[in-house]
DNA sequence: CGTTACCTTGAGCCTTCTCAAAAGTTGTGG
DNA sequence: CCACAACTTTTGAGAAGGCTCAAGGTAACG
């Protein structure tokens, strides 16, 4: 259920290049002519399908995104979590490999994809950061190959709470937005052993659990390691 | 063990651009100013190591080359593997994220990642050829991400003999370079387990093999139903 | 023709999965 | 504010797919 954007009807650009720039890149000093429009999306709402043509590029404002693939059988694997201020669907192909949706309610901005390619021809710097995006993802699925080919459920866990700390800016302290399942198809496994993975973890002191989703990390030099 | 490449002393370019284009991409006119050196590296041999400086990019003349990443433990996951016409090494970070070892004794074409880099601030075409090729990488990784994470011995046995024969030109005929523990490092299963998930497609009539590693594909419908 | 590396096959084990049920959480309406 | 329903998470018990360890077979090479 892909739900058409609303256009902004408004002549004045909501969004400018600066906010296209990932947030690690230096920011840009070019022309506000990217225009983006927001959309919220409720809980698993799709946003693109597998398939399906590449209209706009997003970036989560609020809320979470998971892009997946699902076989016919219904098992399925989660690429990537998306965090606020992260952009995704950014292909070069006619078409998205993955499918995207709503992990909670969130808030998406959306940019037209022919704007952000015509962008590309003119600006060399704006195509470069776009290159740079898309390393980005070669370079978090690579590190997603070792996981799941060769990791054990809790070196999984520990890799997977430390890189959500991580996008939380190392304090050791956040809310999961997704679901034990959520997190199960991200790391390869069922949703049962990432919840013992989780009692366990909490048996040998490294982390807290303040109810299901509110995470405490205790030892994170142990995790680190053990994640690694 | 990193050996230094041997520079061409020739002001004749060796190779052109067009060679840098990837197959399926169409081919460009512009200007033959990015020239290449062939090198030979023996089976087994490092190309470059996981963070590693990039100072080339690569392109597989012959033999076969894997890319991987290694745990300190020494379990491996093999990222994927590059047969003759296909680029590596492609990156946009200072350091390479996976190291490259020959599979078997191969002759590769360095392009100095320098000159290729200058190519893409000056040529447009050029640079989207990049960011394309980076791309592709990225969709490879996003399939192989489904298939360690929730696809059967057998039905990674049979996507990897779909993809094997893809790239020699569906024939359902061809030579194998690798061993059967690089195959298993690189579906994230043991040598054992691929051993007989071999057996086990040879009794299904779905394959034959002459020798370990001359394959000849028998049902190729099943193996494309089972590895999809 | 012997040596070495690689591949196949077997037996038993272990991690993770499956199935099931209980416990906890959230939201809603009386 | 409580009761109830729906959903999510945790925990338990048993099954199974793939792993480990081990032995034997095959092919390449000096």
């Amino acid at each position: 259920m892909f739900v058409q954007p609303i256009e902004t009807t408004s002549n004045q650009p909501i969004v400018d290049w600066r906010d296209f720039a990932p947030c690690a890149a230096p920011l840009f000093a070019c022309a506000p002519e990217v225009v983006g429009t927001s959309f919220n999306y409720v809980r698993d709402e799709e946003i693109y399908g597998e398939r399906e043509d590449t209209q706009f590029i997003y970036k989560v404002i609020s809320g979470a995104v998971r892009t997946s693939k699902i076989m016919r059988d219904g098992r399925r694997q989660i690429g990537r979590f998306y965090l606020p201020g992260e952009f995704f669907g950014l292909e070069l192909g006619k078409q998205h490999n993955l499918s995207a949706e709503a992990v909670a309610d969130s808030k998406i901005f959306l940019f037209k994809r022919r704007q952000i390619e015509a962008m590309a021809q003119r600006n060399m710097e704006a195509a470069r950061e776009m290159w740079l995006m898309t390393a980005d993802h070669l370079r978090h699925a690579e590190d997603h190959l070792l996981l799941l080919g060769r990791k054990t459920a809790l070196e999984r866990l520990a890799a997977f709470l430390i890189e959500m700390d991580m996008s939380h800016g190392n304090c050791g302290l956040f809310e999961l937005p997704m679901s034990r399942r959520d997190i199960a198809d991200y790391l390869g496994l069922t949703l049962e052993t990432v919840s013992r993975g989780f009692s366990e973890l909490q048996k040998k002191q490294a982390l807290e659990l303040d109810g299901a989703r509110h995470v405490v990390l205790r030892n994170r030099a142990f995790l680190g390691a053990m994640g690694a």
